[in-house]
DNA sequence: ATTAGGG
DNA sequence: CCCTAAT
């Protein structure tokens, strides 16, 4: 049995940690089991330190690790499918017997483009510490390494954190296969290009809590265990665009006190809303954090405990998704690592024409009006024709018009929705576009829209030009002169009078 | 109340 | 999709 690791890091409550998640790929099982392992503690004491650190933190990705069978733990908890994961035949012809060098691969772009683990901690509630000595010495040395891949090792494995025996340790000196899950995605875009993106990952708040549990004095080690609530899964792609990977919490204060994490305890609670965390950190981004002048560096105890953590399933939105146990949820987002804010990433879905019955989904109705903003709903196919359709009928702009005539029944489809669906299928059929980009655009199309319905919308692109379309025609008209508009035909100017007759 | 435009 | 200015 070939046994993988995926590990990430994440600062997480001025923690920064490792998370290892053991998947078979035998079984297309994914073990239903995490190991945690804090590397360190962030200080907030200096605002310096936490940019920098999150720019190296951000550096960390997941890689997926062959290891021997021996460190997977507990098998028999629980285990979720994992057929996709293994969908592509990466390049995993990596040396199968180990010999593989970490070093080659933890600096390379086979970065396991997994961030979307990173919001995993903040779904995690920490249920136990086991091991009295609360949170591990902090070492600041290795923080501001993560970059390098030797010294990562080092944090891994044969770091100061290691104990008697540990999985890190057994990880590091395994071999790391330069496969990828997904390394093929469009690299995230890096945190370092916008200072503001450094402060939208300051929105996270743990609602988990250290409990002290002595009674199992660990190796030293740094293991934490963790259940993996998959249903949460779907939500780690929502939080992925934050941070590049890095989680911290809301409150930069704070700090990680060693051996007190009954005072951490209180420090948590519930976990906002993704609204709020939006619009907290839409509010935030421009304030500067201000440097919780809390301090206390970090404990310098450098053994490790073991956490038990678990994540809660069922906090927010209990209303709908209530259902599931774990195996139930695939984890698609697990292996989408592109940024989806860009890209649409699915294919339409070619359903029956008359789907009126859309509303049939009455069940996550309310909500997705309600939250629309979260899930946007994917147009279909059919829609597009109707949308088309309705224009070449009513006209670019009578977006009210075809939305009461073709959209009656689709509740959520605003008219503005409309519009925009046809503004980007001008887009996406390359409509008026002189430059590079069209060929480009055929080629990066993640939705291949089929070819009868581009030229559907590039002839009503030409009947109907979208109003002020970069101001093109009438850019064409005045420096061209009016022996253009001899050539091209009324196309620009019927646009009024082509609407007017069907009113 | 709608639409255009931009994010 | 969301928000806002302009109509």
């Amino acid at each position: 049995m070939l046994y993988y690791i995926c590990f990430c890091s994440s600062l997480h409550k001025n923690v920064c940690v490792n998370i290892f998640i053991y998947v078979d790929i035998n079984e297309n099982k994914m073990i239903n089991r995490m190991y945690v392992k804090i590397v360190g503690c962030y200080s907030t004491q200096h605002e310096m330190d936490r940019e920098d650190y999150l720019r190296k933190c951000s550096n960390m990705k997941c890689q997926r690790v062959q290891v021997d069978e021996s460190y997977v733990p507990a098998l028999q908890d629980g285990v979720m499918e994992v057929e996709h994961l293994l969908a592509e035949p990466r390049n995993n012809l990596a040396p199968q017997d180990g010999s593989l060098n970490s070093h080659t691969t933890l600096n390379s772009k086979d970065d396991l483009e997994l961030e979307v683990l990173d919001g995993l901690l903040d779904d995690v509630e920490i249920d136990d510490l086991e091991g009295a000595d609360g949170f591990p010495g902090a070492c600041e040395e290795y923080f501001f390494d993560f970059g390098f891949a030797d010294k990562f090792e080092e944090v891994l494995g044969s770091g100061p954190f290691e104990g008697s025996e540990s999985h890190s340790s057994g990880l590091s000196r395994s071999s790391i296969v330069g496969g990828v899950l997904e390394s093929t995605e469009v690299p995230i875009a890096h945190s370092e290009s916008k200072n503001d993106s450094l402060d939208e990952t300051v929105t996270y708040e743990s609602h988990g809590a250290f409990s002290n549990n002595p009674s199992q004095p660990s190796q030293g080690n740094c293991r934490y265990n963790i259940s993996l609530d998959i249903q949460h899964l779907q939500e780690l792609d929502n939080y992925r665009h934050l941070a590049g990977g890095i989680l911290t919490c809301k409150k930069d204060k704070g700090p990680v006190e060693k051996g007190q994490p009954a005072a951490l305890r209180e420090k948590r609670f519930r976990k906002p809303t993704q609204r709020y965390i939006e619009e907290f950190s839409n509010a935030r981004s421009k304030e500067k954090v201000p440097p919780a002048g809390t301090k206390t560096k970090h404990s310098s105890n450098s053994s490790c405990n073991v956490l038990h953590i678990r994540i809660k399933s069922s906090k927010r939105s209990p209303s709908e998704k209530s259902s599931n146990e774990n195996s139930e949820v695939m984890l698609p987002e697990l292996q989408v690592s592109k940024g989806h804010q860009k890209k649409e990433k699915l294919q339409y879905e070619y359903e029956s024409f008359p789907s009126e019955s859309e509303d049939g989904c009455s069940t996550t109705k309310r909500s997705r009006r309600k939250d629309r903003r979260k899930h946007q709903k994917m147009w279909t196919l059919p829609e597009v024709l109707k949308l088309v359709e309705g224009i070449s009928e009513y006209g670019v702009g009578r977006w009210t018009d075809i939305k009461k005539f073709l959209f009656s029944s689709s509740s959520y489809r605003t008219p503005i929705d409309l519009r925009d669906k046809w503004r980007n299928l001008l887009r996406a059929s390359s409509v008026q576009k002189n430059k590079k980009e069209v060929e480009q655009n055929d080629e990066l199309a993640l939705r291949p829209l089929p070819f009868n319905v581009v030229h559907r919308v590039r002839e009503l692109a030409k009947i109907h030009p979208y109003p002020r379309q970069r101001g093109s025609e009438k850019l064409r008209v005045s420096q061209a002169g009016p022996s253009v508009v001899a050539d091209s035909p009324p196309v620009s100017l019927s646009k009024r009078n082509v609407r007017r007759k069907f009113t």
